[in-house]
RNA sequence: GGAGGGGUACCCAAGCUGGCCAAAGGGGGCAGACUGUAAAUCUGCUGGCGCACGCCUUCACAGGUUCGAAUCCUGUCCCCUCCA
């Protein structure tokens, strides 16, 4: 395939910010700028779904993909079965074979949504493949002599466990990922593995098994984590991570996420997790002040847009124009229905509040209201005791309010 | 296998010469003020049930001693360090 990018992709990725570490940038950007590289980035199965953070690597190899590159997307079903250490400070739950299948067929059906599986220029394929059959003696001796412990516990990513405790099952995992490279590389001609910053010490032991192995000239490249601009991650929120998918995070929820990110950081999500081009990324990344929420939407609904499709992106949209703007619409706000005749008797807020699931419990209810954290139809409630009754429905509707930005629709059924 | 150290609420981490411990402190989170649906800052809250001083569950797990245990004893499980 030929490639008719009119810039090369090393240089589009590294425009936008994704590339922070690479080995012989020089050579990889020369070799991408003249032929079509399959490259591989791997995703171990420890979840139902992908999250905000996947969205990085899966972006990065959009870029690729369209500048005329393949990529194998692999899926990590014998790795996730051993757990990669990195950054953790305890060993994960085990989990099971079925839980790590049935989470990597997740995966894959995200996946198609981000790059085209049926073009044929896109792979699919599951480390179990190899693994399930290779016996101990043929990995150790093949692969395992090409390690040096001395030089694996001095990375990082083994570094901080060597207090708290490694056991060898984890200590595996990086050379299982390696000999992904390795087998990639033998199937498909795979040169180039692409990964997390976190994975770095991961890809280069791949990297290196690859040319001592087969002497080929082969290429690891990370990307960039999802963080703030002061370091912290992102994708975590209050309930936990933002996924993509809708039933674990709702795309009004996802957008609002993408809408609140700080001003630092706009600019930066633009660049990693939109295809506007540069300049635009740039002009609104250098708004100030409140013009900078013009950027935030912008952001809000393009992400929204490339993960959950444009009907929903306008959806979100628009539900959160209506909230924050002060129209009120409520069209698209999260909601719990009552039987009519509950309210006929009259329900208190405590329950009214739990059974939305603003609250886990009437305790936190009490504090929040205390706490003047509660509005009913824009009002606040300051009375613990308050009954909610028909006469507060409009439309058989009634919009509670937890703090500035929860909004909850009691419907009556 | 031997010797020593440890498992405390969402996380980290005090307490562990028995009652004043629902358990210090920090982080995180939630709410309020300020704002731009931002950040920073300040204030309050942060086991559950009733809420008023009450009750219930909780300090790895299971028992025991005691009027009373996170704190003492016994057993079990798990982790760390050193030795083999």
């Amino acid at each position: 395939m030929e490639v008719f990018a009119v810039s090369n992709v090393f240089d589009i990725l590294q425009e936008r910010g994704f590339i922070e570490q690479s080995t012989y940038p020089e050579e990889l950007r020369e070799l991408l700028g003249k032929e079509s590289v399959t490259f591989y980035t791997g995703f171990d199965a420890t979840a139902s779904s992908l999250t905000l953070g996947h969205l990085i690597p899966i972006m990065a190899m959009k870029h690729m993909q369209m500048a005329g590159h393949k990529p194998i997307v692999l899926l990590g079903g014998a790795t996730t079965m051993v757990g990669d250490p990195s950054g953790k400070t305890e060993m994960r739950r085990m989990m099971t074979q079925e839980e790590i299948q049935a989470n990597a067929d997740a995966f894959k059906a995200q996946f198609s949504r981000f790059l085209d599986l049926d073009s044929g220029d896109v792979q699919v394929v599951n480390n179990l493949e190899w693994f399930r059959d290779m016996s101990f003696l043929e990995f150790v001796r093949n692969i395992g002599r090409h390690f040096s412990v001395n030089r694996m516990l001095a990375a990082e990513c083994y570094k901080s466990r060597l207090d708290t405790g490694l056991t060898f099952l984890e200590f595996s995992y990086m050379l299982m990922q390696s000999y992904d490279f390795l087998e990639l590389y033998r199937r498909y001609n795979c040169r180039l593995q692409m990964g997390g910053n976190d994975q770095w010490s991961n890809i280069l032991g791949g990297y290196e098994l690859v040319r001592r192995e087969e002497g080929a000239s082969v290429y690891a490249l990370t990307v960039k984590l999802l963080t703030t601009s002061t370091g912290k991650k992102m994708g975590k929120t209050e309930a936990g991570t933002v996924w993509l998918d809708p039933e674990r995070t709702s795309p009004y929820d996802f957008y609002q996420y993408l809408r609140n990110v700080d001003d630092q950081d706009v600019e930066n999500c633009l660049a990693l997790l939109t295809f506007l081009p540069m300049d635009e990324v740039r002009r609104l990344g250098s708004l100030k002040d409140a013009e900078i929420n013009k950027a935030k939407e912008i952001l809000a609904y393009e992400v929204t847009k490339l993960v959950h499709g444009e009907e929903e992106a306008n959806k979100a949209q628009a539900a959160a124009r209506a909230l924050f703007g002060g129209a009120g619409s409520s069209e698209h706000m999260p909601s719990t229905a009552f039987p009519e005749s509950r309210f006929a008797e009259g329900v208190d807020i405590l329950t009214v509040l739990t059974e939305a699931g603003l609250v886990s419990s009437r305790s936190e209810g009490r504090r929040l209201i205390q706490q003047g954290g509660v509005h009913l139809a824009d009002e606040r409630v300051e009375d613990m005791e308050r009954v909610v009754t028909l006469a507060d429905f409009t439309d058989g509707e009634l919009i509670l309010r937890k703090g500035k930005k929860t909004y909850h629709k009691i419907v009556i059924q």
